[in-house]
DNA sequence: TCAGAAACCCTAGTATACAAGTGCCCAAGG
DNA sequence: CCTTGGGCACTTGTATACTAGGGTTTCTGA
């Protein structure tokens, strides 16, 4: 089945799929590792919106039967990231504008929550976790690791809210961040990495200060980065949105 | 098997079970019947904290497989409204005071921010609708209708989501708020009904006047009441809080 | 040539069978 | 009396077979 993905033909298909590396371990359970797999490529756009993931194909290049790979779809579609329909097949969901605005709400709503308590909490102690950890981006962006990089901002975010000692709403802003990263990485350019960690150190440096509010704003303007790359996408990118 | 609950043994095992109502229709999916359900169930807390749900005992009473089952039972796990122990059974998470106060915070930040939009997107034909949500939840109180209530109660704040444009964040305050729910209906007695309805009256009275700011204290202290019933907790429910 | 129907292949949903691990019970042996 | 080990009943995880339905293609008949 070919399906046209916003007037744009998938130009290969469900070959994206062929890009994802999979070694099964059998010690682990099955359907976690197919998830995880799945997951990060969709996130990282290995798999491309509007991609097709049918259970047969993924099962037989996986080696594994139906059943775990059903279990990860189901957790992957109640997060947004795919949308299955019965008797059609499941698709890598589109990145709809409007779920754009809804990720980024929930998460510049908590987020900055969370830094309102942790801003409360505040100790040099993790002052220097902190710094450390944005040392550690810088690191990856200058030896060219964007997957590191990634990996450390999201560390840096996880930290914050460690810190306000709201792990249990971690998952929450996770799940949110998931979807916004799938937008970020596809029209995000590399050019904006070294920006996002001056930004992260505008927040820490007003934590140092005591200045809550004003770290709030350096949060606020931040994560409200979005709406400038929104603004700025060029229209050729356009088309991949929806909605 | 027999588990102890926070040191309670349940009192009927699995009896929670039998008292709750299936009728498979073989039109619809069958998981998600399964799903709703098992969710309802256990947020009117039918099925208490800690009682076993075995799939095949599930399905032996429903009269349906073990496949849909399991959809349903992974839905409820990563709401947290189960625990899955692999090789040892699932059961109705216990109501932890971690997970309330986390629960809390997500729907805190998330209502009072969408609050924040509604009142900026105020209109009396807005006005109308919730004033006449307000009624329902009276007419429900009057008549003695506490399942009622609890339905119009969840409809009145996904009205509020609904006039800050804002639908798509509603799951997610939909999933912190049922395990809320769970701990609410547990201990919050019968007579925070009528506050409840003068609470909602209040934060929408504070929006017809324009006050936004005061909207945001009624709501915040209707939320935060979470607290005061937290610690008006007699002892002897206390033990059914684990953490 | 074209229209319509039927066959076929694909999909996800469901049912069932098997595998592997856990805890309980009870009997055998010190 | 206490310990230990095996059997058993139970659990969830995985694999496989079958069902029902949608989409395309192809064959048939005018």
């Amino acid at each position: 089945m070919m399906r046209a993905v916003l007037g744009i033909d998938s130009p290969e298909g469900t070959a994206g799929l062929d890009a994802v590396e999979f070694r099964v371990d059998r010690k682990l359970p099955v359907s976690d590792q197919v998830y995880d797999a799945l997951r990060s490529a969709i996130v990282r756009v290995q798999l491309r919106p509007g991609a097709l993931i049918s259970e047969n194909s993924i099962g037989r290049q996986f080696g594994v039967s139906r059943t775990p790979i059903r279990a990860a779809l189901q957790r992957l579609a109640e997060e947004g990231l795919i949308d299955v329909f019965p008797q059609q097949g499941s698709f890598v969901a589109p990145i709809k504008l409007s779920d754009i605005m809804d990720s980024h709400f929930v998460r510049r709503s908590l987020e900055l929550a969370v830094l309102e308590e942790a801003a409360r909490l505040w100790s040099p102690d993790r002052s220097r976790i902190a710094h450390a950890s944005i040392d550690a981006h810088r690191d990856q962006v200058l030896s060219g690791d964007e997957e590191g990089f990634y990996a450390c901002d999201e560390q840096f975010h996880q930290l914050l809210t460690a810190f306000a000692n709201k792990e249990g709403v971690w998952s929450v802003i996770l799940a949110a961040r998931a979807r916004l990263m799938r937008f970020l990485r596809l029209f995000g350019g590399p050019e904006r990495l070294p920006v996002v960690i001056a930004e992260h150190r505008a927040i820490i440096n007003a934590l140092d200060e005591g200045d809550a509010l004003r770290a709030r704003e350096a949060l606020a303007d931040h994560l409200d980065k979005v709406f400038q790359i929104l603004e700025r996408l060029p229209d050729k990118f356009r088309a991949y949105l929806s909605e």
